[in-house]
DNA sequence: CGGACTTTTGAAGTAATTCAAGGGGAGTGG
DNA sequence: CCACTCCCCTTGAATTACTTCAAAAGTCCG
């Protein structure tokens, strides 16, 4: 009996992960598939929630927009992630926008699609929980550090869990693997592009990163960590 | 046959709404009660997470403790709001710190127990991947209002929220039926006490508010609204 | 009525934004 | 291959919104 080759992929993700192979073959089957050039919208704040998302391969980026047009960059999205979860939970419209970075492949669903599988298989409902819970999780914290903390220290920990997500060793220290404007870490920290422009020049004096045009490499780890811990 | 008296009200809290009489008596039959008095703690920061919690009666406020001892409200929990929502996404420990404000009464249920009755039951999983969601979401748009407004921006949509969430119409206007000292408005809208008061007190000759101590009345609640969307 | 907590308000200080101008890379088109 | 142009980045200087510091006045409760 042979086994559609999507299944592997599938049960790599986050949502399917630990599923039983029923379930995949379910989730396969109303599944379709999209592809999403760079800059490309994958779905529009505002939008009525429709489809589902999780990303085989590429990236995206998550973004909220204020009346006014300011954004600000809720998460970036890579491989094995869902996009638009809104079609999970139930929510009408979709709070934020998803834009691809990259050329991205992507698996999708429509919410009674979707649903229907989560009713049908409960371990990919309770992933789901589990993704949310994850996710809300960080959001406590970041808010928690928007709060709190000064905007040097802020920026840092955006770095810190962008190396993490998306570091990449190299010979020079940790190369973040996502296009990044400093108005992009602006957007991500909480401040402005010129004092997240002043913040990594100091770094790069001080030998803490060093970085280039939309480049951000972490040459000491240790002591960026440091700088997130300061008084 | 009898009914559980717990059944009603069971069924009208965010984890259980619209579920099968099979899958309450099920969760019913796996609950047990505790009640906390105010200021008690339901659960601690760090702690493994082993324990859910529904509100029956009073109420809880989240809170997210920084290693220096600094606060943030996460949210207030009122009735029918879960408690402790790790036990359900399999997080290994709580992120926050949650404490009663008022004499509160409570369903428990072990970690353990509730799996089983979401592994079971898929419209209380479904229901579990709404509420996340909904509490995702609304942390998104409390992350953008940090990032992209001015103090006083958003003290009001913190007070607009809470009038939403725990208003009650007085002759005087609509009051927030939680104490609330200007420190805990500063620890929600990411500011101080002292900003809080000096707000509230130019609110006041205005006519949007009205407050004491721990209290809030809100006269006007257009104003109020307005000032949200200033420039 | 005492004592603890909460709130108010002034004054000083400062971190970060805003304003402003210039410089550098990467890609494009001639 | 060179020049041009569009972004993106950098850096000073001025401004300001907010915090911090400080002290006093209320308010509630036992």
């Amino acid at each position: 009996m042979d086994q559609h080759p999507d299944l592997g992929i599938l049960g790599r993700t986050e949502l399917f992960r630990g599923a039983p192979m029923a379930a995949l073959q379910d989730a396969q089957a109303a599944s379709f598939r999209k592809r999403v050039a760079p800059d490309e919208i994958v779905l529009r704040q505002g939008d009525v929630a429709t489809n589902l998302y999780v990303i085989i391969v590429g990236r995206l980026r998550a973004i909220q927009t204020t009346a006014d047009g300011q954004q600000v960059i809720v998460r970036y999205l890579g491989p094995g992630e869902v996009a638009g979860y809104t079609a999970l939970s139930g929510g009408e419209r979709h709070p934020g926008t998803v834009i691809a970075v990259d050329d991205t492949h992507l698996f999708g669903w429509t919410e009674s699609a979707i649903k229907d599988v989560m009713r049908k298989h409960s371990s990919i409902a309770l992933n789901a929980v589990a993704l949310l819970g994850e996710r809300y999780h960080e959001m406590q914290i970041r808010l928690r550090e928007l709060s709190t903390e000064k905007v040097e220290q802020r920026i840092a920990h955006t770095i810190v869990r962008l190396s993490q997500q998306a570091g990449r060793r190299t010979a020079r220290g940790i190369e973040i693997a996502i296009p990044l404007s400093r108005q992009d870490l602006a957007e991500m920290s909480g401040t402005t592009l010129h004092t997240v422009s002043r913040t990594l020049s100091a770094w790069e004096e001080q030998g803490i990163v060093s970085c280039g045009r939309r480049r951000v490499v972490v040459s000491d780890p240790q002591k960026l960590l440091s700088v997130t811990e300061e008084v």
